[in-house]
This record gives structure tokens, C-alpha cells and sequence, in this order.
DNA sequence: GTAACTGCAAAATATTTGCATCCTT
DNA sequence: AAGGATGCAAATATTTTGCAGTTAC
């Protein structure tokens, strides 16, 4: 429902062999659907919800089918999501070891203000909190809005 | 849809007198809807979300009086809203100087793992981070997920 | 050829809106 | 008494499920 789009920052791999690699390694099989909306997170380095997935395929795919592809690409660690303060899931690519099933996603996330876009930090770590007496952390997300690169 | 439920960590303050207070400082007349919801997040130090606050009330309020009584209480900031990864909005008492309009929520928030509980680490502060270059952050939010107190 | 994936229909769930009635001030 | 708040009905939006047809391997 808003515009949680593109930002280009890192690597540019967006070839279908990468494509095809990555499903590969996750024993995925390699279909349209699943190319598609994964050359879409390539391509958009930053996160993505259902809607804007929907917008930028069109009609050419099914509603259902972009539900279940996210939820097979989070089952495998492909993506994962970041917390929003609006009921919208959003998602991303996980970088680094993520493939491998568990994700190293410990990076801030950045939602602008203005263009609301999500851009994903990954070099900024989130840093270690102290909790209080019987605390566990095993996970940790951090989310910082203001205005982004682009919009200042 | 999930046990998003009670905490308490603080004052004792679950007064009618200071419900009604509340309530007046922010120019809302005094319903027996927002009382009640009201009463709910002072009693349950944590984060509410719409599900489990239908379930702590049951049928005495239609559903679509608790939407818009909690919409009212972020407008006014009473509560805020507290990112999550599911697509349930997760609703927390505004602490401090938060009925004055603009909230200092800027404490970490920990979600366990087992029972699903949300605290308000109140008095964990969430810690600044280096961004790139052009990012400007205003305002940013950190969740913690493992075990908590009561489960470990 | 077989198992997995997709599209369609429909169910289940969640959220919003309009309006008449009731309650707070 | 007047304006705002609530309940009800219904519209809209979102997500899930079942099943039959299709595709990848």
C-alpha cells in the first residue's frame, strides 16, 4: 500500500545464472514464479512487501503464488523479514551466509521518512544491549527511520 | 492471534482516578471503552495487540470500537505502535513525557520466544548508530527476541 | 513418470466505512 | 442540547486452503 521500493547498493549479480544458482543451492526447483520475484530482490537491494511485489509482476502471476514463494524464500533463509510498525510484512534478501539456513541478517534496516523506502545497512551492525537479570537475547532487530541518502 | 499478554514491571498506578486523568489531559471524553482498554495496558505492563485485547474484554466491546479507541490513543500518544515481524501491530503504553504528544519510546523491547510475552525494557536504552554518510536518523527502534525472565 | 508448483475458486480473517443511536459534557 | 463515541451492518482488504491442471526434473 505505500512505496517500499528499490535501492541499489551492493552487488550486481543480476544474471540468471546467479538466479538459477541460488534456487539451485536450496533445492529449489527453477520455476518463472520463483525467478521472477527472486531477480526482483536483486535487482531491488532494499526490502519489498506483498503489495509492491504485486504492483511491479503484475498480473502475470498469481496473488497465491507470490504468498507461497515468499514463504518457501523465508523457509529456506533466501529472505527473511524486517519489523514494521505498520502490518505490513516487509522482506529481504539475506546476504552473507544466509543460504545456508540460518541468516546472519544483524544489520540495521533504514525506512525513510520521505520516500519511504527500506534500505538495508549492511555494514552497519546493530550493537549489543545489556538486558536486564534473566534476559536471554538470541536475536536482535533494529529498525532507524529519518531521511534517507537520496532525500536529504 | 498469539499470548501477546501481561508484564508488570512498574508503578501501580491502575487507579480510576488516573485512567480518568489520562484521559482529560488529552481532551478524549471519558467512555467506558477507552477505561477499559485503558485499564488494560496500565494492568499489563507490555505490548497488547489487537487479538489479545479482543480476548481480555470479550463481547462487552464491538471490534470495531477497539480499533478506533486505539487508533485515537496513537493519535494522541498514549500508546505507539511496536515493530514487529508478523503482521500483527503490537501496541504499548507511552511512558515519560509521551502524553505530551511527541513520545520518547526510545527504550528496547524484548520479545520471548516461549511465551510469546512482549516487555518493555524501560529502562534499556536503545543505543546510537553510526549510519552512511546522507542518513539522517530520527527516530529508531530495536526488538530483542529470546528468553525471557519468567521462562528461562 | 512423479513430485512439486501454480492458478482458480472459495473460505477464513482482518480492517475500514457509513449511518443511526446513545452517551459525555 | 450538541458533538462526539459506539454498535451494527456491510464493504473492502488480506491471507489461507483445497483441488485440479501443469511443469520441472
Amino acid at each position: 500500500m505505500d512505496a517500499t521500493n528499490r535501492r541499489s547498493t551492493c552487488s550486481t549479480f543480476t544474471n540468471m545464472e546467479t538466479i538459477n544458482d541460488i534456487l539451485k543451492r536450496n533445492d529449489l526447483s527453477v520455476t518463472d514464479s520463483r525467478k521472477k520475484i527472486l531477480e526482483l530482490f536483486l535487482k531491488q537491494n532494499g526490502a519489498l512487501n506483498h503489495g509492491v511485489i504485486e504492483k511491479s509482476i503484475g498480473d502475470d502471476m498469481d496473488r497465491v503464488t507470490i504468498y507461497r514463494t515468499l514463504q518457501v524464500f523465508v523457509d529456506k533463509g533466501i529472505i527473511h523479514t524486517i519489523p514494521t510498525n505498520d502490518n505490513s510484512i516487509r522482506y529481504a534478501l539475506c546476504k552473507d551466509h544466509c543460504e545456508a539456513g540460518h541468516h546472519h541478517d544483524n544489520h540495521v534496516h533504514f525506512v525513510c521518512d520521505s520516500c519511504h523506502i527500506t534500505t538495508c545497512l549492511d555494514h552497519v551492525t546493530i550493537p549489543e544491549v545489556v538486558l536486564p537479570e534473566g534476559f536471554k537475547p538470541k536475536h536482535a532487530e533494529m529498525v532507524v527511520s529519518g531521511i534517507c541518502k537520496e532525500c536529504e
